[in-house]
DNA sequence: TTTACACATAGGAATGTATCTATATATTAT
DNA sequence: ATAATATATAGATACATTCCTATGTGTAAA
């Protein structure tokens, strides 16, 4: 798969967005329970998950009425190790 | 160093910024030279490059009239790094 | 010591983004 | 069928970002 970095660095430059991410980082959540660790309203956390969708970041399964939500840690790796490789030589970039 | 990841992101967050990373990938360059590049007015020029700056991307040395930009590649591979360990087990990182 | 050049800063217009309230849709239970 | 619940979508507002033009600042050359 070919990710939009652009997108990608995008999702990732919103510290909600970060904090949703690191709520999925072991386990599936429904957005009930995303919007329990926010003070922001159930919509505003549904667009975040949107555009976290968008970049791939997330993934979604509807199971009866909840919708649950994980993090793609393939994406993660994949565009964060891709920019690194456009810019710094392959022997530098464990170094850092 | 702690760098700002959110700043970091929101910093690579605009394709302008990224191509002028990738000009200065392997030399430096000064602010015409850089402006060369693109359609965009060097004030424009001269915005991206303080938000890189800001960012700890890039570094600069006055030199005469002159003012030359450069990449900091250790903050690149310190936050690609230090963002993918968040959210991902270390024994997974390489693999994508 | 003016003039020219390289770059930065200021201010404004257009566009994008985050958040809210209100409402629509889908699913389950009564 | 109807009501209740979970989530998504629409539309509005506030704020942030990008780009422009105009101008300021520092350095070198004439």
């Amino acid at each position: 798969m070919a990710y939009d970095l652009n997108k990608f660095f995008k999702a990732i430059s919103d510290p909600n967005r970060v904090k949703i991410m690191e709520l999925l980082k072991d386990k599936e959540l429904n957005v009930s329970e995303i919007c329990q660790h926010f003070d922001m309203q159930q919509p505003s956390v549904s667009h975040h998950l949107n555009v976290l969708k968008n970049a791939d970041i997330v993934a979604h399964s509807k199971r009866g009425k909840e919708v649950y939500y994980r993090l793609d840690s393939i994406c993660i790796t994949s565009c964060c190790n891709g920019f690194q490789e456009q810019f710094v030589e392959i022997e530098k970039l464990g170094k850092a």
